[in-house]
Order: C-alpha cells, then sequence, then structure tokens
DNA sequence: ATGTGTTCCTGTCCGC
DNA sequence: TGCGGACAGGAACACA
C-alpha cells in the first residue's frame, strides 16, 4: 500500500496523536527489520518529544527533541495503528501487542501508536536532524514530486539517452522520489504512453507533459486518502480506497475506461512486477 | 555507468 | 479442506 500518497496520508493520520507530543515509553519487541534496528533505539525515543512529523519520499521523519530524527519506512505490507487513550482513571490498560507488532510508543497523554508489519520490509533508523539529508537511504533520492525541484526541464534531462523502459525510470527512486508500482501505471495510462516504451526514446514534449499529471495523479490520491483517515483510526489500518479510482492498475481484462478508447487492459510483467496498460490508447 | 534478475518475509487467493 | 504455486504496495544487492 504505500506509495507516497499513502505514506503521507499516514503522517497526516498521525500528526494528532505524535506531533507536538513525547513518548513516554517505547517497546521494541524484536532486533530488526529489514536491517537491525539502530543502537539502544528505545532508549534514545524514551522521553523525547516529536517536534515535527514530515516525509521524504515514502520516508516517515519524526524529529526529536533530542536533536535525531526517527526515520519509518512502512515497506510493502509496513502500518501504524493508533488506539486512542484508554477508559478509567486509575487503570490504563491497552489490548495485549498482536502478532507482528514490532514497536510500539506509547505517548506521555496515552495514546498508543503501534507500527505493525507482517512482511518486514520496512525500516527504522535514528540519525541527526540537521544532517538528515546525509543519511544513506535518504541520500540518493531524486527530487520530490510535488515540490519545486521536480520540473519538466529536469525530467528530460534525467530521462536522456536512458534505454529503460519508462515504467522502470519512474518506478526508480533515483529520478523521482515517491511513485510506486500503482502510480506509475496510473500515470502512464493518464498521459498515453505504453509503459514498454524506452524512456530516452520518448519526445521532450511527451516527457514535458508527464509532469503535470504526475502532481495530478498523486495530488488526487493524497485527497482520497485523506477521506479515508476516519477508518484509518480504526485498528484494521486498511487505507485502499483510492483504488476505487484506478483505471489501470489491477484491471486486467476490463474495458480500458478512457472516453471512446474501448479497449482492454492487459498485464505484462517488467523487471519482475506487474504492468497494468491499454494496448490501445497507450502507445 | 546501466540494465536486469534475485532476494528478503508473511499472508492470501486460486486451481486441483 | 488441504496443498502448492503465484503473487502482493519496496528496493538493496549481485552480477552481466
Amino acid at each position: 500500500m504505500p506509495e507516497l500518497p499513502e505514506v503521507e496520508t499516514v503522517r497526516r493520520g498521525l500528526v494528532p496523536a505524535m506531533e507536538g507530543q513525547v513518548i513516554a515509553r517505547a517497546d521494541v519487541r524484536r532486533p530488526d527489520l529489514r536491517w537491525q534496528f539502530p543502537e539502544n533505539m528505545a532508549e534514545r525515543l524514551g522521553g523525547k518529544r516529536i517536534e515535527r512529523l514530515r516525509r521524504r519520499s515514502k520516508y516517515i521523519l519524526a524529529d526529536l527533541s533530542s536533536g535525531e530524527t526517527l526515520i519509518i519506512h512502512l515497506g510493502m505490507s509496513g502500518r501504524m495503528l493508533i488506539a486512542g487513550k484508554p477508559m478509567g482513571q486509575f487503570h490504563h490498560h491497552h489490548p495485549a501487542p498482536e502478532r507482528h507488532d514490532h514497536v510500539v510508543f506509547d505517548m506521555q497523554d496515552g495514546q498508543r501508536v503501534t507500527f505493525n508489519d507482517a512482511r518486514r520490509f520496512g525500516a527504522m533508523d535514528l540519525f541527526a536532524t540537521d544532517r538528515i539529508e546525509e543519511h544513506w537511504l535518504l541520500a540518493p533520492l531524486g527530487p520530490e514530486p510535488l515540490g519545486n525541484a521536480f520540473d519538466q526541464s529536469y525530467l528530460v534531462e534525467r530521462l536522456k539517452g536512458r534505454n529503460t523502459p519508462i515504467k522502470t525510470a519512474l518506478l526508480d527512486q533515483r529520478i523521482i522520489a515517491g511513485l510506486g508500482n500503482i502510480y506509475v501505471c496510473e500515470v502512464l495510462h493518464r498521459a498515453g504512453i505504453a509503459p514498454t516504451r524506452k524512456a530516452g526514446q520518448l519526445s521532450a514534449a511527451r516527457i514535458a507533459r508527464l509532469v503535470p499529471i504526475i502532481r495530478d495523479v498523486l495530488g488526487e490520491a493524497i485527497e482520497a486518502g485523506g477521506s479515508s483517515l476516519k477508518d484509518y483510526r480504526q485498528a484494521d489500518g486498511d487505507l485502499g480506497y483510492f483504488q476505487h479510482s484506478f483505471q489501470a492498475y489491477d484491471r486486467e481484462g476490463q474495458p480500458c475506461g478512457k472516453e471512446g478508447c474501448g479497449g482492454k487492459i492487459k498485464r505484462i510483467v517488467q523487471s519482475g512486477r506487474s504492468t497494468f496498460y491499454c494496448p490501445s490508447c497507450q502507445r
């Protein structure tokens, strides 16, 4: 689930529970996710205030009062579940952790945030806030697609001479940071560009047209995700409501929704990942 | 330097 | 219902 719009939705959902709040205690229930947790993570989190919750690409960044930033990546299946203040004045009591609840943040006001990740492709690390962009996971990232550094001349320049399919290029986080498999499919569908086209072979005009489409698709998805925050607060943690707006992704065999197209969505595999597209209107 | 295939891990769904 | 295989939102890594 977590591409840029989902991560941004999670971030916004976490703000009321975490931003400006003190982590009374962090319960680190295993030594690692994808990689080992940093040394003494629980101790470095406990008692610190979260000054600000930010996002960079698909990473959530929690700036702590200690001068360190907690970096959180949700991987493929990571979720942040919020439980409200437990009832009862004296017997504060949250339900016991469930399977795959790996890190539990107990906030000073009684709220609890639980990081749950069945597949454990997620990650957490701590790093000095003032040098955060130098962190090895963040340093290679390309520009934010919704930021000013991402524009038509940038994208044209970066794709120049590339022999890789445009689908693969847009998934490359060093070129543009935040797109994943779903939104690349949606973007290329809306742009009418075949995912198999070599990136460097597309005209500058067609590449330039991608830029506002990327912004639009991500923006719409964030808006859609935002309205699912009510569900998010519940324990199921399932966002997945923008899926009703998919035009291509996961729609194999279904008719292409584009005005006057009449094509049928096809599924192919590119560098090991599913691509959904309409062969008749994506050229 | 680029491009591609494999790998980490668990859960779910589909066909037999 | 059980069992095996394919597949899932990511992306580092090894290798041609």
